[in-house]
DNA sequence: GTACCGATGTTCT
DNA sequence: GAACATCGGTACC
């Protein structure tokens, strides 16, 4: 089953193509015995050094964005408001810093370990993972994560639908980024129309 | 449904 | 010391 799963070819693109690409495709978790499957739904391109919405504006280079560096293909995991992990997929080649956030993503399978890593009153199945920092939580990914390779590893990785099915790509600007004055106009965040799992849906 | 608010800790100035 | 690619609760439509 090997072919199905997106290796270097598929990360060596550029942000926004891999993160229009995304869409539709399968986050896989191992966890012990147990498997979760979700599908994805909303992704965000961060574009490279001229992106200042990005953690690599301007080659920023430190601990915490070095694997943005790596070639395509590794998870980028950053804490975010003292809480909540955030997962990327590093894009384009070695020294080109890229990344793509995933931020909404609809279970297939393990809905019953989901509901026991995020532990919340809500009822509403969308509530489990329709945000970056709830879709870490449903997974249990976290900072030790980051760095995994996507293309070999087997605790987390991303492959093809088993069966297409067609959908249609809304492209907006990408959440909570004011400090990126013009970069925050860009429409560099992609859902699938209609997902119930999609985090916000802003106003035009 | 929208609006605000506090929690929390790492990173960077 | 400030900022931060967020979330869940409460209040009020």
């Amino acid at each position: 089953m090997g072919q199905l799963r997106c290796g270097y070819d598929f990360y060596k693109q550029d942000s926004v193509t891999v993160a229009k690409k995304l869409l539709g495709k399968l986050l896989v978790r191992k966890l012990g015995d147990e498997e979760i499957i979700c599908k994805i739904v909303e992704t965000e391109a961060y574009v490279g050094p001229e992106d200042k919405g990005s953690h690599a504006y301007q080659n920023r280079r430190t601990k915490r964005t070095e694997v943005m560096f790596e070639p395509g293909g590794y998870a980028y995991i950053f804490l975010i408001y003292g809480m909540y992990n955030c997962l990327n997929v590093v894009t384009n080649e070695r020294d080109k810093p890229e990344a793509v956030l995933i931020r909404g993503i609809e279970p297939l399978k393990g809905i019953e370990l989901i509901k026991k890593n995020r532990n919340i009153k809500s009822k509403k199945a969308a509530d489990l993972t329709n945000g970056p920092g709830k879709l870490c939580e449903a997974l249990a990914i976290e900072k030790d994560l980051n760095g995994y390779d996507l293309i070999s590893g087997d605790q987390l990785y991303i492959k093809e639908a088993d069966e297409k099915i067609d959908f249609e790509i809304v492209s907006s600007k990408r959440i909570n980024i004011d400090y990126a004055e013009e970069y925050k106009e860009k429409l560099w965040r992609f859902y699938i129309k209609n997902n119930p799992f999609v985090s916000v849906i802003l106003k035009d």
